[in-house]
RNA sequence: GGCGCUAUCGUCUAACGGUUAGGACGGAGCCCUCUCAAGGCUUAAAUACGGGUUCGAUUCCCGUUAGCGCUACCA
């Protein structure tokens, strides 16, 4: 029974780093067969925020992968103080009086003593007993073995056999003088009640786990399979954080610029992780059929984002190159609220009829505003007048030009292969090379030079507002 | 400081100890073309450094360097 969990604490929005974490976690469970639980831990009541809560979920479900079972943490603090009592009882922890330090930089960090506070751990169990009777506070640490100066192993399915000398590691603590339990006793005692059979992490809990498997030894029961991930990165090397690198780590900010999140699973995918056969553009299926540790890389990944390209390069390509793929009706369907946030209203069967026009020309969702504007807007924003002029031309060429097509338009039949036909004569007519026919036309209903294949853009605009426009331009011309 | 982990093109990565070190993104160039895209073709670009082991190291071992992580009553 193939049990994984994810276990995001809200401190903080998700970011990249965990969403790949969760990603992970679903691919390796739907490979196998196995359950996806979410887990909530929030044992750091300080920090814990409702808002950050929120917006775990919201992008969780963006991802739209779902989850098979959910717990939260602070439900089960009855489970953690019992099962830290456990190995208390034991007397494998020990009660500890110091007060707690905030100044961690005092700490003498050469001498041995740094793992334990002196005297705590040597104390009576009288003399502790009476202290914790009398209302004093204590922390719980474990008592790591130190007599014997034996190795903690495990067997990381990415990472290889691992180990460290009891010699190496601190007496942590288990349950802190709140009396709530932290995070490795709340986890360890979770991802033993529920079963977890693989624990799937970020890198950055590799040295961690020689503690949670001394706890899960004390409390008697074999350690899940680990599995650590690589971490992501900053070009700048250092981690992910909003502070320092704003809101591109955060997965909203990916959603909201108009990525799809099957191009955003994809890509963070392929961040620490490889099919090895020179793939990139998978399906969700695909990447469940391809996903197992052997393909899981060691070194951390760097997300390539800077101030001026805020997303990496190859997540934007992915994105455009889904887009790309979509049925129209789909994509009508996941561009038309960006459509409708950018020009107020987007009628559907309008957005319907521009969608295939624009799906090779946008990379991003979002990029609809500024790609589709002139479909929309009753008025062209202002533009250049010499845009108007075309290639090799000048101020009469465009007004020639753009005068044919008034005659022109007015009479043709409005479909992209009558258009063809109808403009294409005109240009010959002018003695003027089709693309000289074309640009001023161009810029005279599409408000600048680049746009969508004139002909369907003509017909989808339809004849009264291209008309329109272009006696606008006329207009425009005549003043020069 | 201690302990742990890591090191292939700018980035993501591939390569049973034997390859002209492969692919992708991005860059450059060409083609196609009514503009922009898309597409096609071409091209530049890497095994951190030093020692071993071996007939032969990107690959195995050691060291150096660099980066990251942990070293909290954060997770």
């Amino acid at each position: 029974m193939l049990r994984v969990r994810f276990a995001p604490s809200p401190t903080g929005y998700l970011h990249i780093g965990s969403a790949r974490t969760f990603i992970f976690n679903w691919l390796y469970a739907r490979h196998n067969g196995g359950t996806v639980i979410l887990r909530i831990d929030d044992t750091d009541v300080e920090r814990n925020s409702q808002q950050s809560l929120d917006s775990i979920f919201e992008g969780l479900k963006w991802l739209d992968l779902g989850w098979d079972e959910f717990y939260r943490q602070s439900d089960r603090l009855d489970l953690h103080r019992q099962l830290t009592q456990v190995i208390f009882d034991k007397g494998l922890a020990y009660r500890d009086f110091t007060p707690a330090q905030a100044d961690i930089e005092d700490k003498p960090r050469d001498a041995a003593t740094w793992l334990y506070n002196p005297g705590a751990r040597e104390m009576s169990q009288e003399e502790s007993d009476r202290r914790a009777a009398a209302g004093e506070p204590f922390v719980i640490r474990f008592r790591v073995p130190r007599e014997t100066a034996e190795d903690v192993r495990f067997n990381d399915a990415v990472y290889g056999p691992q180990s460290k000398s009891t010699a190496d590691i601190e007496d942590f603590a288990l349950l802190r003088s709140n009396g709530v339990p932290t995070y490795h006793m709340a986890s360890c005692a979770d991802d033993a009640d529920i079963r977890i059979s693989h624990i799937i992490r970020g890198q950055d809990h590799l040295t961690n786990t020689f503690k949670h498997v001394l706890i899960f030894r004390a409390l008697g029961v074999e350690p899940p399979q680990f599995a650590h991930l690589p971490l992501l990165i900053a070009p700048d090397g250092s981690k992910l954080s909003k502070r320092k690198h704003g809101p591109v780590v955060s997965v909203t900010t990916y959603r909201d610029a108009g990525f799809l999140a099957h191009a955003f699973v994809n890509f963070v995918c392929l961040l620490g992780w490889s099919p090895k056969n020179d793939r990139d553009r998978m399906s969700r299926q695909e990447l469940v059929d391809a996903f197992g540790f052997e393909g899981v890389n060691r070194a951390n990944a760097t997300i390539n984002f800077s101030d001026a390209d805020p997303f990496d390069p190859k997540a934007v390509w992915l994105n455009a190159e889904t887009i790309r793929g979509m049925a129209i009706p789909d994509l009508c369907r996941e561009v038309l609220p960006f459509a409708e946030r950018a020009f107020g209203a987007a009628p559907a069967d309008k957005m319907l009829r521009v969608t295939p026009l624009i799906q090779e020309r946008i990379k991003l969702l979002g990029d609809v505003a500024t790609v589709a504007d002139f479909f929309f807007v009753r008025e062209l924003a202002p533009y250049d007048v010499a845009e108007l002029i075309p290639q090799k031309g000048d101020l009469a060429m465009a007004r020639r030009a753009l005068e044919s097509a008034q005659r022109i338009l007015a009479g043709a039949e409005f479909t992209h292969d009558g258009l063809d036909a109808a403009l294409r004569a005109g240009a010959q007519e002018l003695k003027v090379k089709a693309g000289q026919m074309f640009q001023p036309i161009r810029v005279a209903v599409c408000g600048r030079k680049n746009a969508p294949p004139l002909f369907e853009t003509l017909e989808t605009l339809g004849r009264e507002t291209c008309l329109e426009r272009i006696a606008k331009a006329i207009e425009m011309l005549e003043k020069q």
